[in-house]
DNA sequence: CTGAATCCTTACTGATACTG
DNA sequence: CAGTATCAGTAAGGATTCAG
């Protein structure tokens, strides 16, 4: 996820690496979830909301996402300014797929779990 | 995806996040989507079929997909030595989410790529 | 062949201070 | 309120070298 901005030939072109590249850091989808639940938010409502993000993160987290079309921004020229947030409907489409992987996570999340529990290092390969 | 050691009090004990620390990185799908369609291939295949993959990030990548029972691990006492990588059923269960996702790419790659061609950087609040 | 260990470079992230 | 700019710490990734 959380992935770097460069990528391998490989990967090239890509579209789950080029969506997982996006949004697949630290705070992407947090705040693609927290949109869906509180529908359209300001920014310091955002931030309230996932609380332990940086200002920095928020901002950046929120430009990605609106320049890849999930989150729309609109902007109020009152005073104080104002700025709401929302999904777009590319951005609830997206959420499908997630509540896919997140159905798979909450099924096989305790398996994981043991799985790494019971994990023991593994041998050279001559040792056995 | 690519996501940091270091996860953030919100983001604890959700499954997905769990998820995707894991999986979310530069090189867990890869490996995954080459094992599901090579079957099982030993080091130097994966190696040399993902090819600008390095020798220590492909380890690693695949100790942890062993290590939370997506990827089995076989070794041959053999000289030279031969260890067999293959996907493990709770590994073959995740490609079905990652299929979700890979279809919603496909669909919205373009869409995506046209909405970040069509990006603006905002104007401050006040300016509008 | 299959790794592990080390070093080094790069990139992400948060804190802080400042602006419109 | 809603950001941007700068700085510094940390973590990830690659290259190289060595070992079983």
């Amino acid at each position: 996820m959380s992935l770097h901005k460069s990528r391998a030939p490989y990967a090239d072109r890509c579209p789950v690496r080029d969506v997982l590249d996006r949004l697949g850091d630290r705070w992407s989808l947090l705040v693609l979830f927290v949109l869906e639940e509180g529908g359209t938010l300001r920014f310091s409502v955002l931030k309230a909301r996932i609380d332990d993000i940086s200002q920095r993160m928020l901002a950046q987290t929120l430009r990605r996402l609106e320049q890849d079309g999930l989150v729309s921004r609109a902007v109020h020229a009152t005073v104080p300014p104002k700025v709401e947030y929302a999904l777009t409907p590319m951005g609830f489409s997206f959420l499908k797929p997630l509540r896919s992987l997140e159905a798979w996570a909450v099924e096989h999340h305790e398996q994981v779990r043991q799985a790494r529990a019971a994990y023991v290092a593994p041998q050279r390969a001559e040792a056995l």
